[in-house]
Order: C-alpha cells, then structure tokens, then sequence
RNA sequence: GGGCAGGUGCCAGAGAGGUCAAAUGGGGCGGGCUGUAAACCCGUUGCCGCAAGGCUACGUAGGUUCAAAUCCUUCCCUGCCCA
C-alpha cells in the first residue's frame, strides 16, 4: 500500500481536530509509517449503552473515516466490558447494567450504523471484554497501582463533583484506567475521541508508558451541539438527529436549529472546506443570501450523506411546500378512527396515545389543533367521516383520519 | 463506629400542621410575529373527568392528628467533620 506523503495526510487529519496532542509526535509516526510503508493503529472507543447514533457520534467517526482514507488502520472498539460496570457519568441515575444479549443487540445495531461512514472492510471491530474479561484481581490491582489518586483527582469532572459534594463511585476511578489499558491491549497508536475526553485519552499515553509502550498521540473533535444550541447533543436531551431519522425528520431539525449553529454544523458536518463556508458566512449577512436557503442546503447534504442524493432534494423539495407553501406532505401517517362518529378527543388519542388527556386538552386551549385547516378547540365535538379529515397537531405533527 | 447537615415536581430552589398539585427561576410545550432562525410578546406545564369533583405525589415504611411535604419512629441514600 502506498500512503501520501506525511505533509498530505496532516492537512486531512487535521481538518477540523481540536487538539493533537502532542502535534510533533504525530508527524513524527507518519513519517515512520510512511517511511517503512506500514498504517498507524488508530483507536476509537464507543458505548454500547444507547445503540442509536446521531449526528453527534458522526463527528469522530467522519474522522475516523479520514484515517481510512490514507490507509490506516482503525480500530472500532466497543466497550462492551466497561459497559457491564454501567455508566458512570450517569451519576443521577444509576443505570442498570446491560445483560450480554442487550449488549450485543446494542452492537448489532451500531455497526450497521457505523458502517454508513466508515468503510467495512477497513475497519477493525473490537470488544474490550476480550481482554477485560480476561483480568484478575491481581491484574486489577497492578494496573490500579499504577496511577495516583491525586491525579485522577485532576480530572475537572471529578474535582468539580468532589467539590460540590456531588457523589463519586469509586468504580469511576477505574474508568480512565480502564479504558487507557484498552490502548495498551491494542497498541493504538493513536486514539481519537471529543474533547470531554481529554483527561481519559491522557491516561492512556501515561499507562502506556508504564507498560513500556510508545504512548499513544491523541486528537481530539469538538463535541457537537444538540438542537438547542447549547447543551450537547444526545439522546437522552433530546437535542439530537438520528441517523436513522427520515429524510423529513432530518431537514425539519436543522431547519429549526439557530443560524449561528448551522455554521458549525457546516464546519463539523460536511466536507465544504473552510473557505467555503466563509464565503457562505459573507453572503448569509451582506444579505445577499438568505439564511434560510443555506440552511436549507445544509439540511439537503446532511440527508445526502446518509439516504442518498436523491432523498436529500426531495426533502428540500417537501420541505418548501409544505411549510413554505403550507402544502400538505406527501405522505402523512394515516389513523384509523376506532368510531364513524368519533370526538376529537377520541381521534387523538388514537393518533398520539402518549398524550395524555390534559395534556391534549391544553393543546386544544391554546389553538394547536386544527382540523382540516380549521382550528379545532372542543374535544367532545363530534366528527363525521364520510370523507377522510386531515388532522394537525402544533406545528408538525399531520395525519389522515380515516 | 460517632457527631452534624440534608433527601421536595424535568432541573435549581422555597415551603416548617390546614388556605399546597406545592412560591420563584430555568427548561419544556403551545400560540403570535418570522425564515419551523434569533429576539420579543402571550398562554401553559401531575393524572382521570364535559364538569362538579376525585386520585396519586414532597427518599422508604409505619404512627400521631379531624387534617401531615410539614410532628414522631424505622429503614434507605448523600455530603461534611471526627475516628
């Protein structure tokens, strides 16, 4: 195999990295790699925990895919071991440990997932239980032995919690160390991961060391911010597009995100260089380009990357007409009256049986309700359904009431 | 092991026997204005019920009382200090 020279492949790995720590170092692998022809190890660890990626996750992986591109060799690792301990930045709540099965329908899952970026044939999948699994309590203990408490103390998460007198399992001490033996197991060269992981990703390179290994180079991504703009994206928030959303789920989250983010999920999202945006950036507020239609575009590529081409224009294409020209959608769920004189309240219950009464009663007080274009207030109003009726609730939700 | 403080709704945080489904703020949701942007304005924010009203909720389990988030006891959990 033959690589682009060091000089090439940086300005690729670079695109987009927060940190590399240390930059020389980096350079100095790909040199040598370059020079006796042989792919760095290049690690990135993943939560079997909650199976279902978004747009978030896709920010490592992008990079990860860039690794790809030169000829690396990339390391999927699923935490399947660490996963069994539970979560320990759930601290709130403390998670119930997944069983094996859960954890390898999660993984099941998530390659399919994955594989949407990154290229299958080129991409190593690992388990850490492989090697975790394997430990005793002596390994255990000479491997704890091996960092302070001091310095794990360092940790702003932990010192902030401590001082706050937030609670600290003890077993998320061993976290870092753990995951840090992951790259001793693999011999990563390099491990990428968000910035959040700063800390544990340094771990790694110390624990290396003590096991006579060349430390691993660490790049950081920046983690993404969710829909709202501030906190960061994920499931549990809210504040996340799946990747396996719809077309149209897609295009209306980024169309509802604020203009400042579009510009930074332009940057961590798509491969338009950095000079494009810019220019994007100088149209949008010298008005000559409307915001909305970049962020339109934005949408349009997002689904390109994970429906095809094709999808992404007509996602646009639906988009403009059904909240620009207040069309309907070309499809809309349809819901089977369970009555052929039903009230609403029984219509909507059978289209959104997660509302509660209460909460559609309010709907209804506050004019989101409309029924075929008319709003619609009294819940005990009868309907007749001699012809289809088309139902909205606020300002997405459609459906056809048969 | 001992001492002290504390556990309230999505979160933060008031409340210290009835007027508490629980102040206030944040967040969420909805409406208006827009470009499904931001800002702003308005409404709303436990469940059932058309309603009257009822039910479940202030860590857990009991108790006192006509009445308990509020008082007593048990247990669980957290933090701090001492050992």
């Amino acid at each position: 195999m033959s690589f682009k020279t060091p000089a090439q492949q940086w300005e690729l790995i670079r695109k987009g990295a927060a940190e590399i720590i240390p930059e020389e170092e980096l350079l100095e692998k790909l040199e040598r790699s370059y020079k006796e022809n042989r792919p760095l190890t290049v690690k990135a660890g993943f939560d079997p925990t909650a199976p279902d990626i978004h747009l978030g996750h896709t920010v490592l992986l992008r990079k990860l895919r860039h690794f790809q591109i030169l000829g690396h060799r990339v390391v999927f690792l699923i935490g399947d071991f660490t996963a069994l301990i539970g979560d320990p930045t759930g601290r709130n709540k403390t998670r119930a440990p997944l069983t094996k099965e859960q954890i390898l329908k999660n993984t099941e899952t998530y390659k399919s997932q994955v594989f949407k970026i990154l290229d299958p044939e080129k991409t190593v999948v690992e388990f850490n239980s492989k090697w975790l699994g394997q430990m005793n309590l002596e390994d255990m203990i000479r491997l704890t032995s091996k960092y302070t408490v001091a310095r794990i103390l360092e940790r702003d998460d932990y010192l902030k919690r401590y001082k706050a007198g937030i609670p600290i399992g003890l077993h998320e001490f061993l976290y870092p160390l753990l995951q840090a033996y992951d790259s001793v197991a693999l011999k990563a060269d390099v491990e990428l991961g968000g910035t959040d992981q700063k800390f544990n990703l340094l771990v790694g390179r110390e624990i290396q060391k003590e096991f006579d290994l060349r430390p691993q180079t660490i790049l950081t991504m920046p983690i993404l911010e969710g829909l709202d703009g501030v906190h960061k994206m994920s499931k549990s928030l809210g504040n996340y597009i799946g990747i396996q959303d719809s077309p149209s789920e897609m295009v209306g989250k980024v169309m509802s995100i604020s203009d400042d983010l579009m510009w930074r999920y332009y940057e961590l999202l798509t491969d338009l260089t950095p000079t494009a945006i810019e220019e994007m950036k100088e149209a949008a507020s010298s008005g000559k380009s409307n915001p909305r239609d970049l962020k339109l575009r934005l949408g349009g590529m997002i689904v390109s990357d994970f429906w095809g081409e094709g999808k992404g224009k007509e996602a646009v294409e639906e988009f403009l007409r059904v909240f620009s020209k207040k069309e309907l959608p070309d499809e809309l769920p349809e819901v089977h009256s369970p009555d052929r004189t039903p009230t609403l309240l029984q219509v909507l219950n059978t289209a959104l049986p997660d509302l509660s009464n209460a909460e559609l009663k309010r709907l209804a007080k506050s004019g989101a309700i409309t029924l075929d274009g008319e709003k619609a207030s009294d819940l005990q109003a009868l309907l007749s359904l001699d012809q289809p009726r088309i139902l909205k609730v606020g300002k997405k939700s459609f459906f056809r009431i048969l």
